[in-house]
DNA sequence: TCTGGGGTCCTAGGACCC
DNA sequence: TCTGGGGTCCTAGGACCC
């Protein structure tokens, strides 16, 4: 038997890839892709990254400098990034039918057999470039983290020509002893730190590491199986069945902070439809929702997440169901007199479901009437009562990631400690201008 | 002073990824 | 004025059971 080979296929700047296809002129011009309501950068050109534009910078911040600098900036499209993914990840495919779509812009490949690595990394990436249009970097190797180290280099080397293959031992040394450990894949902030605690500083250090009960114990099970990939021992094998989600999510920030519960209602009913739809694709009914709803954290006010939470009887998938219990935590936590600057709903505790959808209210046209209509009671006519129990308010891993902010005293979770807000919001019925 | 023990399930918290 | 939107996994500790 061969030894095992993975191929990271990662598609370069990929928004700001996609946006440049219809604008071919763009090629070699700074571009940006701002997020929602075009809040941020999500993604940069090498060429916007060269003149310090930062991932996640906020756009009202940076739009003198991007028309100085003849920034191209667009508006995200994520229904034309998700088709072009598709294109691109059909063609990984067609090449190498043993694939794991990691991510919209990455795949690993299997690799494992091919006598030529690098020959085939560089025909997927011309052939890629020559189906789709989109540039792309290859990083080969032994294992799922050497291919995302051999890949960054991919990128970065001009030599390499967008294709690394570190399957020989004494390039990946090489390689990792140029690597800094906060470029390991599944290292972040808090680990490196710790890691250079210990005095390690590179990729190549982790590697020759000798205390691997002190690391097991430091970084968890997970810390140690990223050292045994780095010395060559695949831990992360592919993964197929990427499709099917355990949590489906759907959020938005606002565009203005939004007061009323009805107009909170209307977004979160969007936001169900939606989530419901992905759940039903994917032959999967819930037994959880989640409701959250938080006040803006860059400014100085008083802060409030709202969060309700509630197991479901019964599993469905039932966009009006899932509406209704919604709309109930929603009220639960509502608070008047707060400016709610996001909201989202989360679906979770999956059943897998054969019998589908016959009954279920999906269309989202029907939908959009509803909530334009803009009445609670137009969906309680849809079906009898529900019974189901509102959950005591809480705070989970999703209330704590939503925004460190939130962890700071200013935050509140308890009603009786909600600060009051006096006559400045009182009076107030119609959301923010 | 002494104060069962073992097992399972669930959740919050922490970390990481794109 | 204006600050993204998704996901996954692991572990400790509490609740509960016998």
């Amino acid at each position: 038997m061969s030894e095992k080979s993975f191929a990271l296929i990662d598609c370069n700047s990929f928004y700001c890839s996609c946006e440049r296809l219809f604008r071919p002129e763009l090629e070699g011009k700074p571009v940006i892709v701002l997020s929602n309501n075009d809040g941020c950068a999500i993604a940069r050109t090498t060429e916007a990254k060269a003149l310090g534009i930062k991932m996640g910078d906020p756009y009202f911040k940076i739009k003198r400098f991007c028309e100085k600098n003849n920034v191209s900036v667009f508006s995200c499209n994520f229904a034309l990034y998700t088709n072009i993914s598709q294109r691109v990840m059909n063609t990984i495919i067609r090449e190498c039918p043993k694939t794991q779509v990691y991510s919209v812009d990455e795949a690993f490949a299997d690799f494992s057999g091919i006598k030529d690595k690098l020959k085939h990394g560089h025909h997927l990436k011309s052939i890629i470039l020559e189906h789709v249009g989109i540039p792309v970097g290859v990083g080969i190797a032994p294992t799922k983290v050497l291919a995302k180290l051999a890949n960054g280099i991919a990128k970065k080397s001009i030599k390499a020509n967008g294709v690394v293959d570190l399957t020989d031992p004494k390039w990946q040394d090489v390689a990792m002893k140029m690597s800094p450990v906060e470029n390991i894949w599944g290292v972040g902030s808090a680990s490196a730190l710790k890691l250079r605690n210990l005095g390690i500083k590179t990729a190549y250090d982790f590697k020759i590491f000798k205390d691997e009960k002190l690391i097991q114990r430091i970084f968890t099970k997970v810390g140690l199986q990223i050292k045994h990939e780095l010395m060559g021992i695949s831990c992360f094998p592919l993964d197929f069945d990427v499709e099917s989600k355990k949590e489906i999510m759907c959020s938005r920030t606002f565009g203005k902070s939004v007061i009323t519960l009805q107009t909170l209602k209307e977004s979160i009913a969007t936001y169900i439809s939606d989530a419901a739809e992905k759940l039903r694709s994917q032959n999967s009914m819930c037994t959880e929702i989640a409701v959250f709803a938080r006040t803006n954290p860059h400014t100085d006010s008083p802060q409030f997440y709202l969060y309700q939470r509630d197991k479901l009887n019964n599993p469905t998938g039932d966009t009006r169901k899932l509406i209704r219990v919604a709309f109930e935590l929603l009220e639960e936590s509502f608070r008047d007199g707060y400016e709610y600057k996001k909201a989202g709903v989360k679906l979770s505790n999956f059943h897998s479901s054969d019998e589908l959808q016959i009954d279920f209210f999906s269309p989202t046209d029907t939908l959009r009437d509803i909530t334009l209509m803009n009445t609670m009671d137009k969906i309680n006519s849809l079906e009898g009562d529900s019974s189901i129990k509102l959950a005591a308010c809480g705070v989970d891993d999703h209330a704590w990631r939503m925004n460190r902010a939130f962890k700071s005293p200013r935050y509140t979770t308890s009603w009786d400690e909600l600060p009051s807000f006096g006559d400045k919001v009182s009076n107030r019925s119609e959301d923010s201008k």
